[in-house]
RNA sequence: GGGCGCGUAGCUCAGCGGGAGAGCACUGCCUUCACACGGCAGGGGUCACAGGUUCAAUCCCUGUCGCGCCCACCA
């Protein structure tokens, strides 16, 4: 016997290690069954599970579950991300708060120790927390990107993309982050509106007169080496070739023409400081100029490349750069250089990690040719081998490939991978499989043995990220699992990382796995927000945890919730209140069982449907099959929303609500062939719903399997998705006493008759849909009393209800409200005039008779005869009220 | 500045060329022996606005307004 309800605080966790001990989850490449694979988007190793996690898993643990319900081997590969740069900040910080001696103290290998003891304590949080919300993976094969296997696979990329050219090093002006002292992608680089100034400066120009030059950055000015006017600049013509000299330093620089001065923008003559600016950098090259830097890598003034000499100067050495920006005004200021000072709000980029402004410097790193391995990931994605869901995200895709940049791979971090890359006393650089084949390599290159260095820089954290579809699987090994299970079947992901990650997990998957896609569909979901559409974060302290609402709600609950909210590519507002009305319906399911156990259903292993006749049964395994082909085809188009719905649906209003109620007055009659077979497709639809159902809820269907007696609680998941029984819609008499209770019940509350009063109930009819009708008495007992039906049109006082093409016939004279009713039936009746008339002077159109289907215009010719008819006796019944 | 998306019932959202839908909320009735985390019924919408295409537009096109996001932009 069931217990009163389901709770799921004290029977998820023990279903959970049951189905992950049994080695249900696991996928085994040795099985003849086809594959399905899915990778998870690995978490930060020492993270906590968000609900943006919990949406992402749920959406691939329904996909998982669903495929290996399907009969595929289905392999769902978890693992974590060593995630550089946050990592390496957590445990920095806690260093910190610890008072223990800080990263450089510690010194390089003391601190990577520091972090590998932090990954054993911490690592584990967010993959228990991933089995808490029921996720079904595959844990025997857990990856960590800095895992010895897939740091041979990271190793191999960099050696042979080096060998291939694709990997170099240059000189570039990169992102810096002063804060973290290392550059940056452009990824991860972010605009911040911020509230500044625009300061317009005056420079003397050599010979005469001067140029003025505005700009939000003033410090930078001591790297200033020309002033920039645009060609066709009249104004500025005169100048151009001339010299300006640069305050504070006295430094000679040129007055040179190029387009990319704009003459509308600040004077129209703007500053070059090709080593603190984009746009400066490129007008620098163009023109040759030379390239100081002003800034260090905390972002300091330093006077080292500059020249110029004077007491002021040598006060800003070591100045921390806003600091120095305040006392270079101060000192063009008392100049007369400083000509004008304006409020100006502009975009600056920031650190994402760090929160500070990025300091654009001129620096040696390592460089990826994304531009060369993205042509054939967009090939791929443009003759759909891969496929983006929804559709729109691939301009988003190809926008960003086509106009791809060289990625910054290197990082001055510690945490990561480091670079494979060994430096000789003169600089030369030997990229090599390990220190031994550097050796090798520096001796043929210089003729003897010499001391090699190790590059101190590691990898962006993306680049092993990017190899995640084929490295868990074992690459460069030819594994079994790589073989059997790449490419990947789906990658459900959110829109934010589609640059960070999805674009070069394509690149790599295409360039390293001979031209195969690393998965065919990418699924792209929304962020999680809360009930009024606010981002969630700490400081609003609207931020949901998702393991609270599974303590709250059930995990069942929870990932139901955010299945039905998933509407493709869009962003969730998650309101508690949708969870509450989601368990309910865990604990509906529940009840329900409940109450066929009570009513001697039981488990009747191999029931056939098809041999079912009773209409009853007929009709419950016709609406089955609905409700499987839904689910199904939802689930193809991966419309996680429909699955949810149709299955919402058909558990609650078909199976609950109508057919048991049907079914009660036949589970409490006497024993006979109707019991028998409506029992029969209790019990064989409850199967259904279960299994349907246990891809999204897990539990509380593994539960009800078990104690129900349909099989092991871990059995159900990998019990066969089902297949409709293949019974033609039947059971017309069901839906038509559906109608009819809907109908009556409609009227009696139309007609405010007492909750007591029985009515006598005339049907009239067709004849087949009287006798139907007459059939379900039992089902109509508490709403009207049956009496022998009359065939023909109706007559007689009282009300009548229309009920699909059946007429009701109820006398209910004593017991009606005339005026109400004759109200009611003149707003019906007005309403059915109106919709008549419109689809009457369609048909009346000749433009639609001569271009519509044909099929339409049948319709819509047979619904102005049903609202004719209908329109009759709604003026029959207007007039005996009359009368 | 460039691009993408969204404005449909009080709320959250489906639908997207020929009858305006769901869930929740609301109202009324039902303390029916699985479940009040329940049942039934009902009210509620010129599908943002303006043009256009079409026999026909919530749906396609153009524009306007409003909202959101992405990219670029430190004069």
């Amino acid at each position: 016997m069931l217990d009163k309800a389901f709770d799921p605080a004290a029977l998820e966790a023990r279903l959970y290690d049951a189905a992950e001990a049994s080695g249900v989850f696991s996928a085994d490449p040795a099985r003849e069954k086809p594959p399905f694979t899915v990778v998870i988007p690995p978490p930060n190793v020492t993270g906590s599970l968000h609900i943006g996690h919990a949406l992402n898993n749920t959406l691939q643990d329904v996909l998982v579950r669903w495929r290996r319900m399907q009969g595929r081997d289905a392999l769902w590969m978890p693992g974590t991300d060593h995630a550089g740069i946050a990592t390496q900040m957590v445990v920095e910080r806690l260093l910190a708060q610890q008072g223990q001696p800080g990263r450089r103290e510690l010194g390089r290998e003391a601190f990577l120790e520091r972090v590998w003891r932090w990954k054993a304590e911490s690592g584990g949080t967010i993959t228990r927390q991933l089995r808490r919300l029921g996720a079904s993976l595959d844990w025997p094969r857990e990856r960590f990107t800095m895992d010895d296997g897939l740091s041979a696979a990271v190793l191999e990329v960099f050696v042979r993309l080096h060998e291939q050219g694709l990997i170099y090093r240059d000189t570039r002006l990169v992102n810096w982050d002063p804060v973290f002292q290392t550059a940056i992608s452009d990824l991860e680089v972010e605009s911040r509106e911020v509230k500044g100034h625009l300061w317009t400066l005056r420079y003397p120009v050599e010979g005469g007169g001067h140029i003025e030059v505005a700009t939000t950055r003033p410090e930078t000015m001591l790297g200033d080496t020309a002033v920039a006017v645009h060609p066709e600049d009249g104004r500025f013509a005169a100048l151009v070739g001339r010299h300006a000299i640069l305050p504070l330093t006295g430094r000679r620089i040129p007055i040179v023409a190029d387009a990319y001065s704009d003459p509308e923008k600040g004077t129209g003559a703007v500053k070059i400081t090709p080593a603190h600016d984009f746009n400066d950098y490129e007008v620098g090259k163009r023109h040759g100029l030379p390239m100081p830097s002003v800034l260090d890598v905390e972002g300091r003034v330093t006077l080292a490349e500059i020249g110029g000499d004077s007491p002021f100067l040598r006060s800003l050495e070591g100045v921390e750069r806003f600091e120095a920006r305040k006392l270079i005004l101060a000192e063009l200021e008392a100049q007369g250089v400083l000509v004008a000072t304006e409020a100006h709000t502009h975009q600056v980029p920031h650190g994402d990690r760090s929160g500070v402004p990025i300091e654009p410097r001129l620096t040696l790193q390592w460089y990826c040719d994304a531009a060369t391995l993205a042509k054939p990931a967009i090939a791929a994605v443009e003759d759909g081998r891969t496929q983006f869901v929804p559709r729109q995200y691939e301009n988003l895709f190809f926008a960003w490939m086509r106009d791809i940049q060289p990625w910054c791979i290197s990082r001055q971090l510690w945490w990561g991978h480091r670079i494979p890359a060994w430096h000789g006393p003169d600089g030369t650089v030997f990229v090599k499989r390990s220190e031994a084949e550097a050796q090798d390599a520096a001796r043929a290159h210089y003729g003897r043995d010499v001391e090699l260095t190790r590059d101190p820089d590691v990898l962006d954290t993306w680049f092993s990220s990017a190899l995640w579809p084929f490295s868990t699987l074992g690459w460069p090994e030819d594994t079994a699992a790589l073989r059997k299970h790449y490419p990947t079947d789906v990658l459900v992901t959110g829109f934010d990382i589609i640059f960070f990650w999805v674009a070069r997990m394509m690149m790599m998957g295409l360039h390293f796995m001979d031209g195969e896609v690393p998965f065919r569909h990418v699924v792209i979901h929304g962020l999680v927000r809360d009930a009024k559409g606010q981002k969630m974060s700490k400081s609003k302290g609207n931020v949901l945890d998702p393991l609270d609402l599974i303590a709250q709600h059930g995990a069942d609950a929870v990932r139901f919730t955010l299945c039905a909210l998933a509407s493709p590519g869009r962003d969730i507002k998650l309101d508690p209140q949708r969870l509450e009305g989601y368990r309910a319906f865990a604990t509906k399911l529940w009840n329900a069982a409940r109450f066929l156990e009570m009513n001697g259903v039981r488990v009747q292993p191999g029931w056939d449907p098809a041999a079912a006749t009773d209409p009853l049964a007929r009709w419950l395994l016709a609406k089955a099959d609905a409700a499987i082909t839904e689910a199904t085809e939802a689930l193809e188009r991966f419309r996680f929303d429909d699955y949810a719905a149709a299955l919402y649906g058909f558990a609650w209003n078909t199976y609950c609500d109508w057919f048991i109620e049907f079914a009660k007055p036949v589970l409490n009659g006497p024993d006979g062939a109707e019991k028998a077979q409506v029992q029969g497709a209790a019990q064989h639809v409850l199967g259904v719903v279960l299994r349907l159902l246990h891809p999204v809820m897990p539990f509380v269907t593994a539960e009800l399997w078990s104690q129900l007696g349909y099989g092991e609680a871990t059995g159900l998941t990998a019990a066969p998705w089902p297949a409709p029984s293949g019974l033609r819609a039947e059971g017309e008499g069901i839906d038509l006493a559906i109608a009819a209770i809907g109908a009556i019940r409609s009227a009696r509350s139309a007609l405010n008759v007492p909750a007591g009063a029985m009515l006598p109930l005339r049907v009239s009819g067709p004849s087949a849909q009287v006798a139907t009708l007459a059939g379900f008495a039992p089902q109509l007992a508490r709403l009207a009393r049956v009496e022998a039906p009359v065939e023909g049109a109706a007559d007689g006082p009282g009300a009548s209800a229309s009920a699909g093409g059946l007429t009701l016939f109820m006398p209910l004279a004593g017991v009606v409200d005339l005026a109400a009713e004759s109200a009611r039936l003149g707003k019906e009746r007005a309403r059915l005039a109106a919709d008549r008339d419109k689809l009457a002077k369609k048909l009346e159109n000749p433009g639609f008779r001569a271009k519509a289907e044909a099929s339409v215009i049948e319709e819509t010719e047979a619904r102005v005869q049903e609202a004719g008819a209908e329109l009759a006796r709604l003026d029959a019944a207007l007039a005996r009220i009359a009368s």
